[in-house]
DNA sequence: TAGATTGTTAATCGATTAACAATC
DNA sequence: TAGATTGTTAATCGATTAACAATC
């Protein structure tokens, strides 16, 4: 049963669980023990099925996880049966590689709207997408119900940026702009910065 | 004193920590309490000084610590005293945007090469630097000293981009693709899918 | 000196792992 | 049935927090 109290990092390993359930399915496999999907992810069978149990029991003793129905079932916990509306601001380099990635409408991500300050990109299309200008930010998705932003704009213009995404009722942000950003309890964020991952990296070289 | 047995949380926090400081200095600050960094962070005193005490003693009794010799005391922990070089393999638009991004040169982390396989790209020129066949990956790096590779290839050539990174002593890599790669214990992996950060946040949407 | 904040220890909290009865 | 693997409980492990003596 779906509770309130699911630890956050379990609920992170979720979509890991998914992504590798999907690629057991492309090998052919149509069944999955939890020490498979260990092996896998190099985790513990223990923590699988642990992390499992918090939302029911899914497998089947002696034989393991049906693939297919595992995956549903993990589909529908995240919320994942529904097409989500993305709008994206900030369309430099980042912003025009994901407005041409197709990951995420194949994932269920749908970039709806895009929008940048420079007219050297309003009006242009990217992905199929015209830009519009910032300026149009409000009016155009507080109209419409748009769920999820992501930021790609210059560190410096992210808070600004994220307030008006909050004020807008976007729930959550994913940030591509080195800053921790403030926002109200309620809504998530989550950070994408390549850098602290280096720098975390260089630690062990050398 | 840095010692072998620092939690890798701890260590993944360093980061973190050394880009706040830089805000706070950017502010006019110069020195930092525990308290005020934890505000910021929205991380406990407690925990930061714990996290710092890993490494030695950076503070003083009643003042808190000095930004400046903070982070220098952080660049050196994390080994950031030096300009790290970087291949970078797969030439799309991720790749690009990497290439035309200024916050690696900036932190410290130099793309000295990019491959792909795609006669669309190679010879093209992306932030100044021309792309390789991907053919001559082990021939151009092989010889020079590079200690990380960015991999930002479609994920099914990943793994076998990563086995020939490893091949030619890469130790640390950063991964766009959206599979789990395989490396031995001794190389560091990094992986970056905003993907599976969407799909987190949308359990809690709904 | 008095006030503030560190570095560190001990207590608490929470997550992971091991073990095993239940059962397919 | 016998073998395998689940779901769950209890034990272990590790990380976070609280408290406080040391000291700037």
């Amino acid at each position: 049963m779906k509770s309130n109290d699911v630890p956050e990092i379990v609920v992170s390993r979720l979509p890991l669980y998914l992504q590798t359930l999907n690629q057991l399915l492309r090998d052919g496999k149509s069944v999955v023990s939890s020490s498979e999907l260990g092996d896998r992810l190099k985790m513990t069978p223990s923590q699988i099925r642990r992390d499992l149990s918090h939302f029911g029991g899914f497998g089947k003793q002696g034989t393991g996880y049906d693939i297919i129905s595992l995956m549903e079932s993990l589909r529908s916990i995240l919320n994942l049966n529904q097409i989500w509306k993305v709008v994206l601001i900030g369309v430099g380099h980042v912003g025009q590689a994901l407005l041409n990635y197709d990951g995420f409408s194949r994932k269920g991500f749908e970039i709806v709207a895009a929008f940048d300050e420079s007219p050297k990109v309003i009006g242009k299309k990217f992905g199929g997408l015209e830009v519009k200008s910032v300026d149009l930010l409000e009016t155009a998705i507080c109209q419409i119900p748009v769920d999820i932003g992501a930021i790609t704009v210059p560190a410096e213009n992210a808070q600004m940026v994220c307030d008006r995404l909050v004020k807008c009722g976007i729930r959550a942000i994913l940030n591509y702009a080195p800053v921790a950003l403030e926002v109200p309890e309620s809504v998530q964020v989550s950070n994408i910065d390549p850098v602290l991952k280096l720098q975390k990296m260089t630690y062990y070289l050398k």
